[in-house]
DNA sequence: TGTACATCAGTGAACGCGCGTTCACTGATGTAC
DNA sequence: TGTACATCAGTGAACGCGCGTTCACTGATGTAC
């Protein structure tokens, strides 16, 4: 099972396996509780004290790993050829919630969940994925001319409607239909963003 | 204290301390006791059950509770005049917010929160509170011949950013200037969705 | 108005349970010589 | 290579605590006559 490597190598895995209880868990962090997650791991819950001081502590390691999806979405759509932007976009996001739909629970769940310092981890790396995108929208021949301000509003717009998307993804059965008319309904919604942001002129006097 | 009234009105006052206490606490109700809630209220943990047969139940019962204020924006917001329709709306969210912090936080958490009846409960209000704005929107003169797929989809999208906007304003801190700064980002993005509503063509071949 | 009985919101003792955390320990892995 | 010692991830017993839920109860309020 777990013969291989060195001590640090083996620690390093239990304490993986720690983090991936606790993502896969279909609890709130609040509401998971230290002996869930051990037993799960197949240790005895005072050797949880040997990787983390607490859960709150392991929530906001888990945080910047369920940020790692989101990350990629944004580097993948910067690879994509303009014409197609939007459904690309959303094949993309359709894709890593796919892949990575505990991260995306997580993230939604804790956000505003009962644990202090993961909300507050969220809330930060959101802010920093949202001046990133700000930055990569300023690249944009359209938006050139846009002040910083503009741009980070129109990012954060962005980023919303895309946790919205991701929501009704996540909430969305598995019949073929109703996630088609999901998929339709985000495609109009960043559509529409866009030609906002087509249409958009700094504020007049 | 609790001198007046008939024994059905006693009875009804204390169940609505209940959910006043539920409400209030700033715990997810999957984290919320029972024991902490009688408590809270001064009566003792038996006796919830004579109000409701568990939290979940209580948590159902405070969802509609929790949506008044969203309705009350949605009734205040057909009221405006159309010429300052933005600042208006964003006046209107920014009182709502102000006076009823507790419902908000109540939804934001829960929505996503550990009590699957009390999830679906909110998923089906907002989904309700989507089609009402989406026939408000008909209304509007620009907006005759739009499709009721797209008027839908175009009243989900606000209805998101309202979530959003709510979130930034909760976790805003009192400085004036951060407030002032979130009103204006608001403004901004709903100013942009207007205008990707006024470039909006349904769908072309 | 007065009396006898019914209702029922709230009481208080008791229960078994899973929790987080402490502590001294074990024994395999790693290091120094 | 072999030996002696150090490290440290995981063990297992024990603790006190707050929890949800049961049950028989009390006594004020309400109703029938």
């Amino acid at each position: 099972m777990d013969a291989g490597g060195t001590r640090q190598e083996r620690k390093q895995r239990t304490r993986q396996a720690l983090l991936d209880a606790a993502l896969g868990a279909q609890q709130s962090l609040a509401s998971l509780s230290l002996r869930e997650v051990t037993r799960e791991v197949g240790i005895v819950p005072t050797a949880f004290y040997r990787h983390f001081a607490s859960m709150d502590e392991l929530g906001v390691e888990l945080v910047e790993e369920a940020m790692r999806p989101l990350r990629a979405m944004l580097r993948d759509a910067r690879k994509r050829p303009a014409g197609d932007a939007i459904r690309g976009s959303v094949d993309i996001l359709v894709n890593q919630v796919g892949k990575h739909a505990p991260h995306f629970r997580f993230l939604l769940r804790e956000r505003h969940g009962d644990v202090p310092s993961v909300r507050r981890a969220i809330a930060a790396e959101l802010r920093l994925l949202g001046s990133e995108l700000a930055v990569d929208l300023g690249r944009f021949p359209g938006l050139a001319d846009w002040s910083a301000e503009d741009l980070r509003m129109g990012a954060d717009l962005m980023v919303g409607a895309m946790m919205s998307i991701v929501t009704a993804l996540l909430e969305v059965g598995e019949h073929p239909d109703d996630r088609a008319q999901v998929v339709s309904v985000a495609e109009g919604q960043l559509r529409l963003i866009v030609l906002g942001m087509a249409a958009w002129r700094s504020l007049p006097a």
